[in-house]
DNA sequence: CATGAATGAGATTTCATTCAT
DNA sequence: AATGAATGAAATCTCATTCAT
């Protein structure tokens, strides 16, 4: 028999992310992900169960290939204010090197498509930024409310800038990313 | 000739909210707002150029509403903190009120169809929020920043915060409430 | 606003029952049936449901069609003699001029599909028939059995032969339809 | 090189007819086939040329598999009204005991396609009925009508039946047995 | 103004079939 | 022989939109 060939289902994930970024979540039908991904809408159908199915697993592999990304060389003995930073660098690289990927996941994240899908083991990706953010409360440096507060407060608007850059609305250099840095640990900081 | 019937625009704006908050956009059709709208599809071409026409001005009006709603009630001639909290606790309303409303726009704005609409006259409707930051920089309460970054790490953080009630993940009281708005003003005091 | 076009459903109804005659139940697709009405397939969407729905009404309609024919002009008070000769060649002339819909209505009742639908007044339609053989009972004119019974020995082997002249495979004269009347009639007779 | 695997051709056969009676003929693909046969769809293509050819064969298969049935043990030196009991009874059995093989046949024999395939041996295999008509035409027990008559009066209306009793319209005990069996007596006999 | 009727285009999905291993 | 991979064609059905009343 013929061997499955990954090089197609990467085509299809890498297709589908780029139409939702191009065209929008509502305009992306199977049969433009099949034309921009040289295969036939039929191929899709053996790799997936229906469109839902393909998009719930292009969101998660684009989610596992965040978390990856994300804490990839990140030190969790180091200072918590290094591992702040080294993590905020981190997350506006790939925000700006895989913007498509970021843009294709806040897109399904403000869908109620999302609601249907599992999520279970989603919350394990992003552990190691719970973690530092506890070793952070525990060492009196940052506010003691929940973590997910402390999240929206220092990371979220790290991603907005990004996300504004993508748009060509903000443009992240050394300074303003410092600056940015800086206020997020404000925010939290006691 | 029979008038223009407000009763309707106002039915099709309210299902086109309801639906695209309900099954999300891409599922939201022009005979689906009809059904729950209770008119014919072919009505809406009456009040509407097209489908993007209608969703470009239900977006118009959504945005407008909040602005009335935010604003309502703000003396620009109070002291800068004071109006800060006025405005965070009118957001907070605001989202919890009208969530649909809110999720809307939110939609809309992370998908690639917003570009596609004009948006000239959009950011006059946050020209309050904009005076008092300018207000709290000169009087050097705020970092020497830009108001666009000022709000995302005060406002944005906020709104996150609504909107994660509304999913049934947060609950806002009033002690979570001053602490919220004081890490927004944390963020960004000098 | 437009008209209802009755022709149109009608047009839709008699393609159905030409094309299953014609090609078969599982080669009859809507967009063949549509292509034969010179309707467009999404026409057939504003009167029926879906396709299952559409075979079912055209199925029922095919039905009291025949009920009509059957027994139009038959005099109950008539003796059951007469009656039942009136009414077999009613149903060989109705066989005859309405081929297709009779063989329609067979390919129906041999699926499995006519278990799904609804079937009710179905047998309302034939009562004159289950009148004339429970009267014939009575008489002491029949075997006293079940009035399917006495249907199946006595109405279906002609509605066999009528089937079997449309297939080119025998000829009515009134010579046979003679004796076969009354190869019915001797089977059920006491 | 294997051998040619007959328990996989068995399998192809039985899943084509249960799926055919569960399902129907115009929803019965190849791939549904397969399923359940625990075959891939492209092995069916190894043992037959295509879709029609398969069913075609399956046909074949059972209308063979049903004269074997019918006709075992009947002794063609018996008396007409012994051989015509035993064929009867033979006939009820197979019907109640192969409801699905029987079912299939009747679809099949109900529908365009059966015109299209290849009928000359077929007739064959119903020669000893047609033989012990024409012996009771010869004894004059039986009306001197075409043999095609005396079947469709005396042996299908039991078909009929035993198909009401699979789907539980009907039971036949020993008594009623008995009077069908009268009864298609009655109706061919002088 | 309002709407049921109508439709071409396109959506998702399955089909029968072939290919490479 | 057997099968997973692959696909063009076609299935059913919905879409956005126009038309006639």
């Amino acid at each position: 028999m013929r061997q499955r060939d990954d090089n197609k289902i990467e085509a299809i994930y890498d297709a589908t992310i780029q139409l939702v970024n191009e065209i929008g979540f509502a305009e992306t039908s199977i049969s433009k992900i099949a034309k921009k991904a040289n295969v036939s809408a039929a191929t899709i159908y053996i790799y997936f169960e229906n469109k839902e199915d393909m998009l719930g697993k292009t969101y998660l592999k684009a989610k596992k290939m965040m978390s990856e990304k994300l804490f990839h060389g990140m030190d969790e003995a180091a200072p918590v204010r290094e591992q702040f930073d080294f993590f905020a660098r981190n997350f506006v690289k790939f925000i700006l090197n895989h913007g498509d990927n970021f843009m294709f996941m806040e897109q399904v994240t403000n869908s109620p498509l999302l609601q249907n899908w599992c999520l279970e083991e989603t919350s394990s990706l992003y552990e190691p930024v719970f973690r530092m953010f506890e070793t952070g409360k525990s060492q009196k440096l940052f506010k003691q409310e929940d973590v997910n507060l402390l999240i929206i407060y220092s990371v979220m608007p790290i991603a907005q800038l990004a996300k504004a850059q993508i748009k060509g609305e903000f443009l992240f250099d050394e300074r303003s990313l410092q600056t940015a840095i800086q206020m997020s640990w404000d925010a939290i900081k006691i």
